[in-house]
RNA sequence: GGAGAGGUGGCGGAGCGGUUGAACGCGCCAGUCUCGAAAACUGGUAUGGCCUCCGGGUCAUCGAGGGUUCGAAUCCCUCCCUCUCCGCCA
């Protein structure tokens, strides 16, 4: 959520933002909702004043009139009810209207909290503006020695690189069919070996975050009230995206939504807080299951492991003080740890700087980790895929967005309370993280080597098949 | 799922229709005392919105929402949550 100060004083920014993001939300018509809901509070808050006075000066005679009335009898009680009604008069005639600006309020109340909800965050000053993905900005590459992706698979393995699928299929990894079966489109079953990398993968990644970079272990619901989803800036907007529980209809007062990310639970655990200042930044990571919808991405991914219904993710997150300089470096931190991971996984990566048009609403800042992953992108004249690059990641800078909707505050030195800053950043998704795994690291006997860091977390297997 | 109890400030705990944003205690902060500390004493100690001639003013909030009333923390309704006992169960 926006700050809707500052959307006064500058509603330009504002507009411009949500223009680069390429959102038409009607900000003006905002702004003149907020107005006249200000006019009517300010009305209706000096009726409110006045009851009070009134109320207090009066009150009490009123209730000493209403005590005598019950016994009182022929002209006294004619003269009491005349004193009573004429005590009434004032305050009922301010009930009315209070009731009257209540009425007027609450009829905006429902465009000016969806139009406040929709409102994104501008993008940061240096976010490259663009429509969509396509403008996104690559920013660094690295990889492993013995594989570089500017140079086909073949030429540099020797060998020509069988599809993540193919090699699932070969070595038994994941049951499609029967995930189908179960389950509906994009579910799997994911087996052997498949799901001793999976949990190998999760574990390593999990750990790395915890013991080597100390951020606190959690385990949060993904399960959550609709306010959760809210306060984390992922309704309105996404709500086709996630799974909704309509507990309502048997009887529970609320519904429930089934978390997209871990993200929800890390940053809606601290929800109505106001947190001590010593306690920053928290760092939280998280290994939870996703579920998404993915509504809209039909005939998208369609094949193999890259686009699910279902999957399990290693999440970090920070919040910290709210502060710009800090808030970069947190960003450019939380991406290294996963450079750092996938270096020592001998994944081939690059950064991408992503545009304004792909940041989504509550976001100023996007990185995209993406790997390489040969058995994707476009056919070659051999009628097989020549790889293509395929996003495993994504870092998010919210600067203040997110804690403001989950009104989630600290206290600063001047022991006013204050927004903190929020990030968040993949650490592992798998199975997506799979694909490059399997892929990358297929050899020409159609076996799989295990890179050094896994082989603990699966009994020191050095290669599958 | 059945039966019962209850949700008040950072915490404990009063209040149960009329200056109650809320007694009292604890905690916390500041001051006095002290070489310093403890103790004692004194004062202070919620959050948010709006208006502001920047002195302040004003409204809301006692789990949430609605209602009754001239007036609600107090009465009524709905919901949420917590606890105890029984049942079922990973």
């Amino acid at each position: 959520m926006i700050d809707l100060k500052k959307l006064r004083d500058d509603p330009a920014r504002f507009e411009k933002g949500a223009k680069a993001k390429g959102s038409s939300v009607d900000i003006q018509r905002l702004l003149e909702l907020d107005e006249a809901r200000r006019k009517l509070t300010v009305a209706q808050e000096a009726c409110r004043a006045e009851q009070k006075r009134i109320s207090k000066e009066m009150g009490p005679e009123l209730g000493k009139r209403k005590g005598m009335l019950k016994k009182a009898e022929g002209e006294e009680k004619a003269r009491l009810e005349s004193e009573i009604a004429e005590l009434e008069a004032r305050p009922s005639a301010l009930k009315a209207e209070i009731h009257a600006f209540d009425e007027q309020i609450a009829a905006n109340e429902p465009e000016w909290r969806d139009l406040l909800l929709a409102i994104p965050q501008p993008p940061a000053d240096d976010v490259p503006i663009g429509a969509s993905s396509d403008d996104n900005v690559e920013l660094s590459q690295w990889h492993p020695d013995g594989f570089d992706p500017a140079i086909p698979f073949a030429e540099q393995r020797g060998f020509a690189p069988k599809t993540h699928v193919e090699l699932i299929d070969s070595l038994d990894l994941v049951d499609f069919e029967r995930g189908v079966k179960m389950a509906g489109s994009r579910s799997y079953v994911l087996k052997g070996d498949g799901m001793r990398l999976h949990q190998a993968m999760l574990r390593y990644a999990f750990d790395f975050m915890t013991q080597e970079n100390g951020f606190t272990p959690m385990n949060v619901p993904v399960i959550v009230r609709e306010e959760c989803m809210v306060g984390t800036g992922f309704f309105p907007g996404g709500r086709d995206q996630a799974y909704h529980v309509e507990e309502s209809r048997r009887g529970a007062g609320q519904d429930l939504f089934l978390t997209g990310t871990g993200e929800v639970g890390l940053m809606g655990y601290h929800a109505d807080e106001i947190i001590d200042r010593s306690e920053l930044p928290i760092t939280y990571t998280t290994v939870s299951t996703c579920f998404r919808r993915e509504a809209g991405a039909a005939g998208k991914d369609t094949a193999g492991l890259y686009r699910v219904h279902q999957f399990d993710k290693v999440e970090q997150v920070v919040i910290h003080e709210a502060d710009e300089e800090e808030h970069r470096a947190w960003h450019r931190k939380m991406i290294g740890y996963v450079e750092t991971m996938l270096q020592r996984l001998e994944l081939p990566y690059r950064l991408l700087q992503c545009c304004t048009g792909d940041l989504g609403t509550k976001n100023e800042d996007m990185i995209d980790v993406e790997c390489w992953i040969p058995g994707r992108g476009k056919d070659g004249p051999d009628g097989r895929p020549t790889g293509d690059w395929g996003e495993t990641h994504s870092a998010s800078r919210l600067s203040d967005f997110q804690t403001r909707r989950l009104n989630l505050r600290y206290r600063d030195e001047n022991k006013r309370t204050v927004f903190p800053y929020a990030l968040n950043n993949t650490v592992l998704a798998s199975p997506r993280i799979l694909i490059p795994m399997l892929e990358i690291h297929q050899q020409e006997d159609g076996t799989i080597l295990i890179p050094e860091p896994l082989r603990p977390y699966m009994g020191d297997l050095e290669r599958i098949g």
